[in-house]
Order: C-alpha cells, then sequence, then structure tokens
DNA sequence: GCGTTCTTCTACGTGTCGTAGAAGAACTCT
DNA sequence: AGAGTTCTTCTACGACACGTAGAAGAACGC
C-alpha cells in the first residue's frame, strides 16, 4: 500500500472535502497557509495520479479529482490492515474491544442491516 | 503513525511469530532468505525500538521482543485510520459492506459479547 | 498577436530504510 | 587469566520517497 507525504496527505483533504473537481490554482489557494508555489502543488498531483488517487478532466485548466471518496479510503485502509494481519479474529476482537459505545451501535445498526452475504457493495 | 520498511516488517513478522524474547542471531537465521549480515538485524532493532514497536532485556545475548502482539498492532492502525477519518459513521459503513460473511459473523458475535460502555480498555 | 496563465520537465535537499564494516565489550573455555 | 569467539554499538553510504520549485514550452483570453 502506498501511503500518504504530509503534503500529498492534504491535498487530498481537500479533494475529497470538495464537491466536485479542483484546478490545481484552488488548491494552492486552499493550502496557502503552507505558502506552496503552484508547480509544487502540480508535482504532488501528478505523484498522486501515479499512485493512483488522483484524476483529472482534459479540460483547458486541469481539474482535479479524488478517485475514490474519503470514506471508502479509509474503509480500504482497514481492511487492508486487516487482511494483512493473519489472524483477523483476534485483530477484529481488539478492534471492537477498543471502539466506543456511539460506534458499538454504528456497528450493531450496520450489522443488521446488511444481511450476510453482503453482494451490495455499492458500485463505487 | 511510523509505518515500517520491508525489513522491518519481517523482522516484526518474526518477533510476532515467537512465543517469546528472540536473540539477534535467531533472527538473522529466521531471515537467511534474505541473507542479512547480524550487524543490519541490529540496526534495524534499534530503530524499532526508537519507534517504540521493540524491547529488549539486559541478558547478555540481548533478546527482543514485540511490544504488542500483532493482533493489537493491526487493531490499533485500525483505530489509527478510522480516528482521523472525519465521518466514522460512514467509514464503517464501507468497512462493514466490504466485510465477508465471515467476518460478519465475527463482529456481530463480539459486538453482542462485548456490552456497550465498553471501559474496560486493558491497561495496554 | 501578445501578455497571462497553465502544464510539463527537471532538479535538489532532506529523511527514512536497507545494508554493513570497524572497533570495542563481554563471554566461554581451557 | 588468556585467547578466541561472539555480541553490541558506532558510523556510514546508497537508494528512494517526498517537499520544494525554477525554466521552458503550450494554450488561452482579448
Amino acid at each position: 500500500m502506498a501511503s500518504l507525504g504530509e503534503l500529498e496527505r492534504a491535498v487530498m483533504e481537500r479533494l475529497w472535502a470538495a464537491d466536485g473537481p479542483v484546478a490545481a490554482t484552488a488548491l494552492r489557494d486552499g493550502l496557502a497557509d503552507r505558502g506552496v508555489a503552484l508547480t509544487t502543488v502540480h508535482t504532488v498531483l501528478s505523484r498522486l495520479e501515479q499512485k493512483g488517487f488522483v484524476v483529472h478532466d482534459d479540460a483547458r485548466p486541469r481539474r482535479f479529482s479524488a478517485r475514490s471518496s474519503r470514506a471508502d479510503h479509509a474503509a480500504e485502509l482497514m481492511r487492508e490492515v486487516l487482511g494483512q494481519a493473519g489472524d483477523r479474529q483476534a485483530v477484529l476482537a481488539r478492534f471492537v474491544g477498543s471502539v466506543d459505545a456511539d460506534e458499538a451501535r454504528m456497528l450493531r445498526e450496520l450489522l443488521a442491516g446488511a444481511p450476510d452475504t453482503s453482494a451490495d457493495a455499492p458500485a463505487r
């Protein structure tokens, strides 16, 4: 799994927060606190594209968007961790043991709502 | 969160698999396929200690052991991902939507077993 | 057409990680 | 105790990822 650097994560955060494609200039402005140059933003965007996290359209001022939602990304990471961890049951036990009451409730509801076979993974 | 390199992960894997402290030489032998030198193993162990993943006793041929179990580590990673991800509900929904029937069953059982407030997070 | 803006190429500094030699410390065995 | 063996620590280097951005060329607006 490719993990993200500091700036890369910040950029993804902006893309996830946006409700549509975003131009590089807008991203630079959003990252004004960091004072990064536009070219820096472009470099990062290229790298994110190579890693498969970002795509851009071919409109003239290019617009970039995240390939998957923040939630999808996070869920995928969780899956990955679980998958690579040998004893899934043990991991899930520790995980469930550490969630707070709120999260436990959410999990119960989600598990109740989604019948077993779960052939319903939304198209994504 | 400090993530692990290739060799670092391999070493952790051995430590997790072992049922007790392990000497550096044993680790090197376990990693024979890689043909790493003993000093390399030591360097990696030092770095892992700095990162808080490993501790060693003061017996003379030093013995190293993982600070937390593989399952604990994985569960902690899952927590971390969930925590940093803004909308926990959305993430959990995606996650639950992606687990297989087996995992769903485990989760249900674990959630049924552990009462709500979960004021039982082990000292650690 | 001409200035402005965007895109792409190339590059460098820093930090992390794999890799290990050298030198010193400690142990074992006789 | 002495000598050889083994372990530990220090130091270092190359590769690669990432933050950073300048320069040069491409496309656009007017």
